[in-house]
DNA sequence: TACAATTAAATTGTATGCAATGTAATTATA
DNA sequence: TATAATTACATTGCATACAATTTAATTGTA
């Protein structure tokens, strides 16, 4: 083992993390880009059709990203009517967030997406569900 | 099976992906911030360890970034000194990364980033290697 | 050899992503 | 109960990412 081994690329494994994370994403440009979706927004929009309702700072939890990111793509999520943003009458401070109709509508036009993206990552079913739990691992367990 | 489950956040492979890598680049950033670096300028000076030179495109395609990523950030590697950026004199559309002595130097510097990193993530050897090869996998194996 | 096609970077525009800060509402406590 | 601390969200500033377009250089070909 050299000095620096360490330092290569290819010796890091947050670099294909990384790396993996956007080349799927890039997958689901084309089927989201008919429906006018970002994939953060698509994601935004998976715990919505799960919860109908979360305040932003929980949506945040489940999809590890801060007010600074939501607060403007909710905004645009309103505009385009599938959500709709309401300050919580008991706490003001809380902004709830919920689907509209439209919003449980879109799930109908989405439904092919993830069996389409599977087709695109060459994995056996044993190695998905392998890897799947690998990064819960990681997640979960960061410290 | 539900209807609609294959559209459940938690049922997806992208999405621990996307989560995984951002939190971890999290863990970078105190030790990157040191020496005024980003993860992204990181891996790039990762890059330019091993190869001394290379040009924007071939630069490109190992860290899967395009000229739209790294053009400004180049800059910005020259700018503090770690890189040259010179056309090839043979064929001008080139642009030559080549790294300076400051650019070396800084190695010593990072040196122990990949091990504090690796005690941030609870996972033991061999499921590293797994979840490694797994990535490489369908990094390597995406149609 | 003109000129079309291709190639490599740079540029532009849009959307994150996040740290740091600001603001308003609520809660804790002296 | 006045006010300090906390909380939730919004805002700001900076750095990616990337698609699409532009520009300049090179290559292919009629």
């Amino acid at each position: 083992m050299e000095e620096y081994d360490n330092l290569k690329l290819e010796n890091q494994l947050c670099f294909p993390l990384y790396a993996c994370s956007k080349e799927i994403i890039k997958k689901y440009k084309p089927y989201l880009d008919k429906l006018d979706l970002t994939y953060t927004q698509y994601i935004t929009m998976m715990v919505l059709w799960d919860k109908k309702k979360i305040n932003v700072k929980e949506l945040g939890k489940y999809l590890f990203l801060d007010s600074g990111t939501l607060t403007p793509l909710l905004k645009k999520l309103e505009q385009k009517g599938y959500i709709e943003r309401n300050r919580n009458k008991e706490d003001e401070r809380n902004l709830i967030i919920s689907i509209t109709k439209l919003g449980i509508e879109l799930r109908n036009k989405v439904k092919d997406i993830p069996n389409n993206i599977s087709k695109c990552v060459n994995l056996e079913q044993t190695e998905a569900v392998q890897l799947y739990k690998l990064l819960y691992k990681v997640l979960n367990g960061l410290k």
